[in-house]
DNA sequence: ATCTATTTATAAAG
DNA sequence: TCTTTATAAATAGAT
């Protein structure tokens, strides 16, 4: 409200800035003398100069004005910490019914106790199980194969090293007779098969890109996670 | 600032009063932060509502702008007191110097010492006491001859009273062979003259319409009342 | 401190 | 409490 529109930065220039000061501030303890009047309230205005000199207002008296503040900043704190308590007691009991939960499908899960499990349960379970199995066996047969696809390839080098070396020794090219006992390494030595019996193990985590709701919320943790 | 042109008093419609009170106590926060970062000041703004409810601003933090506020004020209350002080000693060293002068000028007035004066002095002072003794005789003369008259007339009564008396006795209108005893009043026994000894009082007080200076400063007691 | 062109605040109404 | 709008008030810049 002036020639120019002003940009609410420190004014760089000493003098300007003393003169803003002295407008200013005169508004402003008019404008909180006016809020006392006009809206019945009690209104308390400190301002300390940049070269540190004093200005207030105050519709009763500063001290009264500081007395209530400090009172009811107190006040507020009593009541900002006791709901506080209350959050932290909140939070305390949603972690034991976290914990307890957390620990009543550890156990289940170790098939140390099926019982008080409901059909659905059961089911997911039984799904989650599966699935797991599933997936271990497909990741074991890829490394099987890979180890499998390895071996061969070593197995052929050393066979064709072998026959060089036979040949060296004995002039011949018949090698099937004498040498039965380089052969391919055997599919069954590998022993690769559906019943091979591997540890199951469970993770309690979150799943991981497999398809299942995912639950972020802490108070649904109360629910098994069956992955 | 709005619609109509307001007076500053008590807005007595409590919801306009709310409405304003929301409005101008924003206005009055706004312009209290502009206020302290235009001119690098520090401010702090209190705020209650006739509702109870707390509103601030503070730049920094309000502890610290009334910490500063209080010890500002702690250190002008210093200087106030101190002042008022120096004001006290002034008014004692000048009330004392009155002292002084006035019992100096009381003891000269006593007689008990002429010394310290100079012709200036003494030629007012026997001026004053000339004066002073004129009015006393005049005054007494006065009294005197008013009782001279007054006696005179009862003596002119009696005597009638007695010459009648003497006529009833005696039959006879000759008087003045066979009472002398009943005479008028003499003037010698009133005892009138200009060598009478009156004391003389002197007032130490302002001279009352006897054209003498008036003196009215405090300070101008230190010098002598001649009156 | 005083003057005014402008910007800002806000009263009244919705 | 928010928005809008007409108007009062504050004040920036100049003197």
């Amino acid at each position: 409200m002036g020639r120019g529109k002003v940009v609410i930065r420190r004014i760089d220039n000493p003098t300007s800035r003393q003169v803003t000061f002295s407008k200013r501030r005169n508004g402003l303890l008019k404008k909180a003398n006016e809020l006392a009047i006009l809206c019945d309230a009690e209104v308390g205005v400190m301002v300390f100069s940049s070269t540190g000199k004093v200005h207030d207002f105050a519709s009763s008296s500063m001290t009264s004005v500081i007395d209530r503040y400090s009172k009811s900043k107190e006040e507020q704190q009593q009541l900002d910490s006791s709901s506080e308590i209350k959050f932290w007691q909140r939070e305390a009991a949603t972690l034991r019914q976290q914990l307890q939960s957390l620990q009543e499908s550890h156990r289940q899960l170790m098939r140390d106790d099926l019982s008080g499990l409901g059909i659905k349960d059961l089911q997911d379970l039984e799904t989650h199980l599966d699935k797991s199995l599933r997936s271990i066996r497909t990741t074991k047969d890829k490394l099987l194969m890979d180890e499998i696809l390895e071996l061969n390839a070593k197995g052929n080098i050393v066979r064709q090293e072998n026959l060089e070396l036979y040949q060296k020794v004995y002039g011949t090219k018949d090698v099937h007779a004498q040498c039965s006992s380089i052969t391919p390494i055997s599919r069954h030595d590998l022993n690769i098969g559906e019943d091979a019996h591997v540890p199951v193990e469970l993770q309690l985590c979150q799943p991981q890109n497999q398809n299942y709701e995912t639950r972020t919320r802490a108070t649904k943790l109360g629910r098994l996670y069956l992955q």
